[in-house]
DNA sequence: AGACTGTGGACTGTATGCAGAATTGACGCA
DNA sequence: TGCGTCAATTCTGCATACAGTCCACAGTCT
């Protein structure tokens, strides 16, 4: 036998191979459900139904249902089952202003700290993200979107920053999901990552903060009405 | 029959009686072991051997732990179990610093919008705080320390801050439990607090977030020699 | 007719059982 | 003595089984 199959293969990387559990598989399938809209706001969650759907068993499904309450997404309610987390108005409003202290406070350290390649590293994700909003395809330019705000957060180099902040990010995805189908209002969007992109590239923490803030301010407003 | 019999006793509430799953009151207990240290940080969790303990099977036991995973308590390792957190000085500072900007946000909102009564019942608890300072009644401080934190993010009355706030004060409880041991810490700590009750009767939001802002960046002081 | 009560089915909450991975400790070897 | 190997044991991960709760519908009584 050559040696070859001991070395790793070229697409390898030299990450530990991720060793998931059914549990996290799971977690992560519910997680996209509730963001697609396959399981409804407000839907109540039958057990043995979406088990039988996944193919799983009671047992993990119910330990990943207990982590998704944990973060927010889903609400148990005792000898009745979860249900789909349903926002309101004012529970969306609630939640982006703790979004805007978390991505402030991520906006300041990531200027402070970030290296140049991390800043270009961003600063690419939003030219491809721009491509996208050209060629109108807003899928891949919300998905886009979510790894900017997301690698600014990792920049700040905070871990429990960025857990709690992904937490959130997770919450609102279903919303915003469905907030920036107005034509004017994902312009509005744009422009507003135009000026974020050139106060990072400049490190002006402070002018990130603020542009951060309006841009929150104004995601509010772009789902007001997807309630 | 007297009809005495159909009402209520004297110390009965009308609300409705608690029902806690035993996966909940599992959290719960197991939330307090970490805090009191019978559940020693970097410690794994033998399942059988705490279910045992607590008198419940691996499954609810199971399940609060993934709970408890998701408000960053305890860690999953895949095929090896559980084990409490571990914080290093660089944890907890990135921990400390979240709660600041949280608890800013909160303050500036809460001094906004409380009422004469909720403001009242702050400052009561912070003297009922200084009389157990008074006493050296260390866990009673504490508690009411707890206490004061979370009235004031109530006040806040965003849901969302109040729950980051909870994890991320769970997380630090155990921590800054070890923390005010020294005399003059606590002294300095009880210092910070009779300014910021000032700040709360005053409603003077800026200088309260200003004032929390320092307490914490103390409290990592105090607590940097207890890890 | 309307309201209340009892019963059956469905679903959740908890316990137990089983298979496979991980750890420990002994043994052999250098 | 130190290190690597391997087997036995322990423990986790998942599935299944059982018990208790909730809900809807039908029957009964006023």
């Amino acid at each position: 036998m050559s040696s070859d199959h001991l070395v790793a293969p070229a697409d390898a990387t030299n990450l530990p191979i991720a060793r998931l559990t059914l549990h996290e598989q799971i977690v992560t399938r519910l997680r996209d459900m509730v963001t697609d809209g396959s399981l409804p706001s407000g839907q109540r969650i039958n057990e043995v139904a979406v088990g039988e759907q996944l193919g799983v068993s009671r047992t993990p499904l119910r330990e990943a249902l207990k982590t998704l309450a944990g973060e927010g997404l889903i609400e148990l309610v005792p000898g009745r089952g979860t249900v789909v987390r349903k926002f309101t108005l004012q529970g969306v409003a609630d939640a982006l202003e703790v979004l805007k202290a978390l991505e402030q406070l991520a906006a300041h350290r990531a200027c402070a700290k970030a290296t140049d390649a991390e800043i270009e590293m961003v600063l690419n994700l939003h030219r491809r993200m721009m491509d996208c909003y050209a060629a109108r395809d807003r899928l891949s330019y919300f998905k886009l979107n979510q790894a900017i705000h997301s690698a600014i957060l990792e920049i700040a180099g905070n871990p429990t920053l960025a857990r709690m902040h992904q937490m959130l990010q997770a919450q609102m995805k279903r919303i915003r999901f469905i907030g920036n189908e107005r034509a004017e209002k994902w312009a509005g969007a744009v422009a507003e990552h135009e000026a974020m992109a050139a106060a990072l590239a400049a490190r002006d923490g402070a002018a990130l903060a603020v542009l951060l803030g309006q841009h929150l301010d104004n995601t509010l407003e772009r789902v007001r009405d997807a309630l």
